[in-house]
DNA sequence: GCGAGCAGCGTACCT
DNA sequence: ACAGGTACGCTGCTCGCG
């Protein structure tokens, strides 16, 4: 039968892999027996005594790249521990690749991607041979999707231990429908029932969900408990897995896939990819679908079950509309982590939970092993902590020139630190240590020499990933049908995500392929290319106004065209060396660039006005969360303003106006608060900023905060200390707020920050009532 | 005893 | 729980002044 991986696990029989296979629309499960096995680099009589272990069940010797090793084939699965114990004990050498999990070094050895179609034989449940379907291989499985939501009766703090679930939405594609039970009606157990029945009969293959795995599945599994059901959705029977722990908490049922979209938009938010306030159902969902939906307070929601009628009817909704945002927002992860899966090779499951250092991390392993290496070591604890405390020099970032100029150019290197990579041929195996060495090298700003000829894992697997992309993206262009296009446009995303991620991932402590050399390397390359191509720049007689790692601006003068720079770039990308390119980004009318507090000019600071009317900002405190909607709102304006005028007129007038308001309680509270992320657990702290104390607020009320919660608040009027004024939003009656804090430490300041480049003063925003001169600034 | 000035903490940004 | 480079608000200390 021909079809796809979805799922896998180790079976209950010892030796044996189960599988999930989907055929059309169909999963069947299939079994392969599998014996794990680690490597040995063995010491002393290794070979003979571990050959009479009783849990071994054979020793070979094997020859990898490195060497030769001894392969330890296990009668057990479980018996790893005990015979590592005993290497230990014995000193019998260093293990090598025992650590992962018997369903990764299955898929390993067979070369099997997940979500990847096949042909394979099957003898009754048995697997026979994988053999790969080629005119499927570009071919991605549309995966049948469901989502869910819960809501309970609780006050405050929910306790699974007491507190029911009162409803359960459901929606799929060409179906919803919300399961409930009232005081007059029905019961927790029937409300419970009838959905998992739903979700037996509808039989989708991904479930998801909006931080199912923290919530909706470990607390369903508590009161499915309670109710004495099974919560058996696995497609062999089995339960599904809840692990609740503090950091890697896991939510699995056999043979489907649970995307949990919370996770999904944490995913895209550390890629850059998405930047939100908070991640909040609402937010996220208005951000990504574009639209609203209602809100209710968790403290209402068994006042409007309670009550019934319309009030009932107003909850089914918004419990409806929470399983629709999910599902929503998941078709927008879902086929990223699909074109992960397929590089990556991971089962599906975990590539939604990975971050992208143990993609980078897997996908070596994999090619590793095609390449006949052993994967290098964990490094230990002690190992982690030394490298933490020896960081690498990162990219060079030139001071701009500050205030407003017209006629600008950005140009940047495209994916600089992977095609150094490939250029130079970096790698832990091409670094040569031997000063003696009369081979052909590449040698780096910083001293480092690599092999210009030898085999590195590293810089080949960039290369892949880059050449890849490069075809992807010809295929795209190619493409005619919309959807194709997409699937393509997701799978160059993935491509570019794990590219990128090496670097990083070279410089990472807890990196098995760690290297301080490679990493350095890197970034000195980087530094000379960019000093160089800002040097060359000047030569030919352009303007640098600013420059960070692999880009920089450049300010045309009058007798200065865009074709002049075009030229220039291309002489310049002919000394490059292939790999590289330095690419044209765009062309700005206006741009603006301001000092920081000090005086000196500001970095990482900026806003442009593209030649399409668009604005790019970046920096600024409008980008940020930790500031206020009427200080971000109001710098927007007055950005605007001025790079669409070139004068601060308006822009002062604007800003007077919201002073006013301000003044005269007229702004919405909503338009005060202040978002900051716990970034430790609440005890942690050793100075207590306005959000810590806003967080101790809140606990004393029973809300729970934990490190990563975000902590919205106010500044109310008093005279103590900003923090001791912090009023977390959740306890703030409306319009209880300092308008001096907002006007003196959000408004006038983040504006100032861009009216002081065009000589605005601080007094003249102030100012309101009277007549301000505005003649001065037109 | 008091305010100015500053270091250090903490967070979120840019590439 | 990918890297380093950067800005900046707030707290809480030191210091100089009287």
């Amino acid at each position: 039968m021909k079809g796809y991986i979805l799922d896998l696990k180790k079976s209950e029989n010892e030796n044996e892999v189960k599988i999930a296979f989907v055929e059309d629309k169909e999963t069947h499960v299939l079994r392969e027996d599998f014996k794990k096995y680690f490597y040995l680099l063995p010491q002393g009589e290794a070979r003979e005594k571990l050959s009479q272990h009783e849990e071994v069940e054979k020793v070979e010797e094997v020859d990898k790249k490195q060497g030769k090793a001894l392969k330890i084939t296990l009668k057990n699965w479980d018996s790893t521990q005990k015979v590592r114990d005993y290497i230990e004990e014995k000193e019998l050498g260093e293990p090598r690749e025992h650590q992962y999990p018997g369903v990764y070094r299955y898929l390993i050895d067979r070369n099997l991607y997940p979500l990847t179609y096949y042909q394979v034989e099957v003898k009754g449940e048995e697997v026979g041979k994988f053999i790969e379907v080629s005119e499927l291989r570009n071919e991605v499985p549309a995966l049948s999707r469901c989502a869910f939501d819960i809501e309970l009766d609780t006050q405050g703090k929910p306790d699974s231990e007491v507190d029911p679930i009162i409803m359960i939405s459901y929606k799929d594609e060409e179906d919803e429908e919300v399961f409930y039970w009232t005081k007059e009606k029905g019961t927790e157990l029937e409300t419970i029932e009838n959905f998992l029945e739903k979700l037996e009969k509808k039989n989708k293959q991904v479930i998801e969900g909006y931080n199912s795995t923290n919530f909706d599945w470990p607390y369903l599994q508590q009161r499915a408990h309670i109710n004495q059901v099974k919560l058996d959705l696995g497609i062999d029977g089995s339960s599904v897995k809840v692990n609740k722990r503090g950091f890697g908490s896991t939510a699995k049922i056999f043979g489907k896939l649970h995307l949990d979209a919370y996770k999904g938009v944490e995913f895209l938010t550390s890629i850059g990819a998405l930047r939100l306030p908070k991640n909040t159902l609402e937010v996220v969902y208005e951000e990504l679908c574009g639209k609203e939906k209602t809100d209710i307070d968790h403290l209402e929601i068994p006042i409007y079950w309670k009550e019934g009628g319309e009030k009932l009817e107003k909850l089914k909704k918004y419990n409806l509309e929470d399983s629709v945002a999910a599902y929503e927002i998941s078709e927008q992860v879902l086929p990223l982590y699909q074109e992960l899966t397929r590089l990556i090779g991971l089962p599906p499951y975990e590539i939604t939970r990975q971050s992208t250092s143990n993609m980078v991390e897997w996908l070596l392993v994999r090619e590793s092993f095609k390449f006949n290496r052993l994967v290098p070591r964990r490094p230990t604890n002690q190992e982690i902590r030394a490298r933490r405390m020896n960081p690498i020099k990162g990219g060079y970032v030139k001071a701009p020139e500050t205030g407003l100029h017209e006629d600008l150019v950005v140009c940047d290197f495209k994916s600089l630190y992977p095609t150094i990579v490939i250029s130079k041929n970096i790698g832990p195996q091409t670094l040569c240590e031997d000063e003696g060495c009369k081979e052909e090298h590449h040698e780096s700003p910083n001293g480092q020499r690599f092999h210009k000829n030898g085999e590195s894992l590293v810089p080949q697997v960039v290369e892949k990933l880059v050449e890849n992309r490069d075809k992807v993206k010809k295929e795209i262009k190619e493409t005619k049908d919309p959807e194709k296009k997409k699937r393509l446009e997701y799978r160059s995303q993935a491509l570019k995500i794990i590219a990128n991620s090496t670097f990083g991932y070279l410089g990472y402590p807890r990196a098995r392929w760690y290297s301080r050399p490679c990493a350095e390397a890197i970034t000195s390359w980087g530094r000379q290319y960019i000093k160089e191509t800002i040097k060359k720049a000047e030569e030919e007689g352009f303007n640098v106004i600013y420059g960070d790692t692999d880009g920089c601006f450049i300010k045309l003068k009058d007798n200065q065209s865009l074709q002049d720079l075009k030229k220039w770039l291309k002489e310049i990308n002919r000394e490059l060396p292939s790999a590289m390119n330095l690419e044209y980004e765009g062309y700005y009318p206006r741009g603006l660039f301001v000092s920081k507090k000090g005086g000196t000019a500001a970095k990482k600071k900026y806003a442009l006005l593209r030649d399409d009317g668009k604005l790019e900002i970046k920096g600024f405190a409008l980008v940020r969360r930790d500031w206020a909607p009427i200080a971000k709102k109001t710098q927007k304006e007055v950005i605007k303003k001025v790079l669409e005028e070139g004068k601060p007129a308006k822009a002062v007038e604007l800003v007077e106006n919201v002073v006013k308001k301000l003044r005269n309680k007229e702004v919405d509270t909503k338009d005060l608060v202040i978002h900051t992320t716990m970034k430790k657990n609440i005890d942690n702290y050793n100075s207590i900023g306005p959000h810590v104390k806003a967080a101790k607020k809140l606990e004393k009320e029973g809300y729970k905060v934990t490190a990563g919660t975000v902590i919205g608040y106010v500044i109310k009027e008093g005279n103590q200390s900003i923090s001791q004024r912090a009023q977390p939003i959740q306890l703030v009656k409306n319009k209880d707020y300092d308008s001096n804090y907002y006007i003196d430490n959000q408004v006038i300041p983040a504006t100032m920050r861009i009216l002081k480049e065009l000589g605005v003063k601080e007094s003249d925003l102030k100012n309101s009532g009277k007549q301000s001169e505005l003649g001065k600034w037109t």
